[in-house]
RNA sequence: UCCCCGAUAGCUCAAUCGGUAGAGCGUCCGGCUGUUAACCGGCAGGUUGCUGGUUCGAGUCCAGCUCGGGGAGCCA
């Protein structure tokens, strides 16, 4: 018999019909009057399936009596319409095989509340609580979403290395990838590390960023996006960081810093729906549990226009501000976190992209404006979060970019195929990256970002 | 990395001025019930994060360390 999901089976499956269904028991309530509700999930949906057993089972004394939170069930049995209220069905059981138990004594994850911290050392178990499936299934649609929305504009999703041997924003500390024996090291002898013993014969990083790599599809493919991990080796220790995430970086040929805002505009709405049309059930858990003003503050962002103003216009709201500041808005100076907030939060509400940033503070790739002190950057910055998406229109003309990776102390010989790029049929062309993590605790209302990824890597944490 | 806060039963927390460790939930046992994180009664459960110090006496005060949280920086 095939195995029906419990979320179809609570929500669509007609009364009457016989099903079975597998799942992890999270309560049970035992009568001595000779039968038991067990409320069984298997992560198909927020709810639990109330299955009904009673003494006429064979196994009734000798397994279901002793069931207990964690057990793995497979129940077969006909759906009936639940006389109780907060239920459309219930699965009167005619066959409950328990395939493996649970010892109750030691079982780490009670019908209570537990703290995220508590359940950050149980990460493995963590997804059998109401909150952190629901993290994971918000988290599938919006990377559904994201392939979805690119697919349909005739994106090409391309696949950037992740050991890179470019440092290449030129800043960010990068995660060394070697084969050498730490014990051992060869030297030269100038007595540095002899980096030609080394797998690669040279030094090798794990990938901050795929967009460079990118570039080179989109100034031949089109409209390309990359989906996948990245690392950075910064000690940051925020509920905002992780040493290993997500991002998305799409990057489109013939294309301004115009078009950029456009697309993150129309591409954050386009998550956002999706998560609010295919999540209701989980969404509404986040909004009463989580944070009050997430559905509301979600429904805003799809349907409200975002704020565009400069970095200059910005920096006079923020001089104009009547507040102090631990560090005083200045321009050429960057965006505070109190700066952004304010931003968001105070004055427009909304999100809000900030456009055309100083050039002394952004780095060698990003187009210099015709008043040569800005670049056509622009960052997307959300209530809470700050951050979410940070873009440019890239520098396409030869002269403009070589002069800039001098003044950033970049060599040429270091980026030739970038600049390849500029040499042989330059385009204008410009992208963005969206930090998929940040993007999901924005939808969920997470606090911590180590609660919306599976297995959190920061610093002196690795543990899974 | 810097600043602030914290660590007590399996979990969530309490313990007054430094005076001999307590509750709820969970477990187990019993009772009861078409129940919904059920309910009622009972048993068990502790080297108070680690190391050292002050004191007649330390969960409580002091120092160092470890781990965690919040804020900041860096950023997505």
């Amino acid at each position: 018999m095939e195995r029906t999901r419990i979320s179809d089976a609570m929500a669509t499956v007609p009364v009457g019909t016989e099903v079975e269904v597998g799942g992890w028991v999270r309560t049970v309530r035992t009568s001595k009057g000779g039968f038991a509700f067990i409320a069984l999930n298997d992560g198909a949906c927020m709810a639990n399936l109330q299955v009904v057993a009673d003494q006429k089972l064979p196994n009734y004394e000798n397994d279901v009596t002793h069931l207990t939170a964690g057990c793995s069930l497979v129940v077969r049995g006909k759906l009936v319409e639940s006389p109780a209220k907060g239920q459309r069905v219930e699965l009167h059981a005619d066959e409950v095989r328990v395939l493996g138990l649970a010892d109750a004594e030691r079982y780490p994850i009670q019908p209570k509340h537990h703290t995220f911290e508590f359940l950050r050392t149980q990460a493995h178990l963590r997804t059998r609580t109401n909150t952190f499936g629901a993290v994971a299934r918000v988290r599938n649609v919006v990377s559904a979403a994201i392939h979805d929305f690119f697919q349909q504009r005739g994106f090409l999703y391309v696949h950037m290395p992740i050991i890179t041997s470019s440092d290449c924003e030129g800043a960010g500390q990068l995660f060394r990838v070697t084969t050498l024996d730490l014990a051992q090291v060869p030297r030269g002898s100038d007595g540095r590390p002899d980096m030609d013993k080394d797998f690669f014969g040279r030094s090798a990083y794990l990938t901050v960023s795929g967009q460079l790599e990118a570039e080179t599809y989109a100034c031949s493919l089109g409209n390309v996006y990359t989906f996948g991990p990245t690392f950075r080796a910064e000690n940051s220790n925020t509920p905002r960081h992780l040493a290993e995430f997500w991002m998305v970086e799409p990057e489109m040929a013939f294309c301004d810093l115009q078009g950029d805002a456009d697309l993150a505009e129309a591409f954050l709405k386009h998550i956002f729906a999706a998560v609010l049309q295919r999540c209701p059930e989980d969404m509404e858990f986040f909004n009463q549990r989580i944070d009050k003003t997430v559905i509301e503050t979600l429904r805003g962002i799809v349907d409200q226009r975002f704020e565009r103003v400069t970095y200059t216009e910005a920096m006079d709201i923020l001089t104009r501000a009547e507040r102090s500041w631990e560090y005083p808005p200045a321009w050429g100076r960057d965006l505070q976190t109190e700066h952004e907030r304010f931003l968001t939060e105070e004055t427009f509400k909304k999100p809000v992209i900030v456009t055309d940033y100083p050039a002394t503070i952004k780095p060698f790739y990003m187009r210099l404006s015709d008043d040569g002190r800005t670049v056509a950057a622009m960052d997307v910055l959300v209530p809470k979060i700050g951050e979410l998406i940070g873009g440019s229109q890239r520098e396409e003309r030869l002269d403009v970019l070589l002069e800039r990776m001098n003044a950033q102390g970049l060599k040429e010989a270091d980026y030739w195929w970038y600049v390849d790029l500029r040499r042989y049929g330059s385009v204008p062309h410009a992208g963005f990256g969206l930090g998929l993590e940040r993007t999901v605790q924005f939808a969920t209302g997470m606090a911590n970002i180590r609660d919306v990824i599976p297995y959190p890597r920061t610093p002196r944490s690795a543990d899974f």
